[in-house]
DNA sequence: AACGCGATTGTTATGTTGTACCATCGGTAT
DNA sequence: ATACCGATGGTACAACATAACAATCGCGTT
């Protein structure tokens, strides 16, 4: 799973197969817990994943009109909804735009690192960065639900 | 300064003086950065520094309102920006609302725990933490510049 | 077949958050 | 005076998100 951590960062790997893994992910998934993955929030998830940038969800109904007229906003804010509550994406709250979940399965809260440049987006998954959230909020008695991490800043190759 | 990390997570205490002195540290910086804390920025920020919880800038435009009958969207927006780029008040992107800085001075990104049962909304600056971010962006070769920490959850009285 | 039921989607309208753009005003440097 | 600059006034609109209700669909029961 670490080597799919850097996805999102990079265009020029076969990312028709990323896509694939995530819907094929997806449909086992929401088979296994008994919620149901239609052809619309399908095609949504497929949408976001074709995206190596967070999608504003008016860019997510654009792309989706093109092959589904009757998509209006309820429409295509109910399946990123739907795929939120599955894990299968998150929204980058910075930026109001929603991204594929590089480690769908249990509902987490992602760790983000946004190239302002570039815009490229990478989902990090890092225990001590974890193991220091739960501390810091221990330290209050504060007990976490959800935790946002971003950081924007320069992606390796725009900040040379 | 660490005694004031807890600040906006208390109902009880003088919060009065906290806005006096927040206003006081704010004109000293201002005056010394030569930038024009002018009276209808600095009432955005006392507006601001009342609430105990993070504020849409709609609220703060109507409590603006009350004694500044021009004001209008554009007029707290500007207000909002400037304070933000002085590093007198933070946003919270997860909420879409305005806080309050308690560490004036270098404008930096603030580390938040949210109780989503009573609102309040607790700064808090961890080095640990911070250690931790900037290690995570390290390891991928990531120039950090700005780092949204958000934790949402249960605060120690709402928690019980 | 007809019915009831829950989940999903269609549809219209509206609410919330944030900006673009140009005019004006007061101070300062030329 | 004139030109410029930062701050504010003011209109309009763009971008993001949800409320509310109707229609449809699959499915098990009668």
């Amino acid at each position: 799973m670490a080597a799919r951590a850097a996805v999102h960062a990079h265009t020029s790997h076969n990312h028709r197969a990323c896509i694939d893994d995530a819907l094929a992910t997806a449909r086992e998934l929401c088979g296994a817990r008994g919620v149901q993955l239609t052809p619309l929030r399908e095609k949504v998830l497929q949408i976001v994943w074709r995206s190596h940038k967070p999608m504003g969800a008016y860019e997510v109904l654009d792309e989706l009109a093109r092959s589904h007229k009757a998509a209006r906003p309820p429409t295509v804010y109910r399946a990123l909804d739907f795929l939120m509550a599955e894990g299968l994406i998150h929204k980058i709250e910075s930026l109001n735009a929603y991204l594929g979940c590089i480690e769908a399965g249990a509902p987490h809260s992602g760790q983000f690192l946004i190239c302002r440049k570039c815009g490229a987006t990478e989902e990090i998954v890092d225990p001590r960065l974890e193991t220091a959230l739960e501390a810091a909020a221990a330290r209050v008695h504060f007990r976490p639900e959800r935790k946002v991490v971003e950081i924007s800043g320069l992606c390796a190759r725009c900040g040379k």
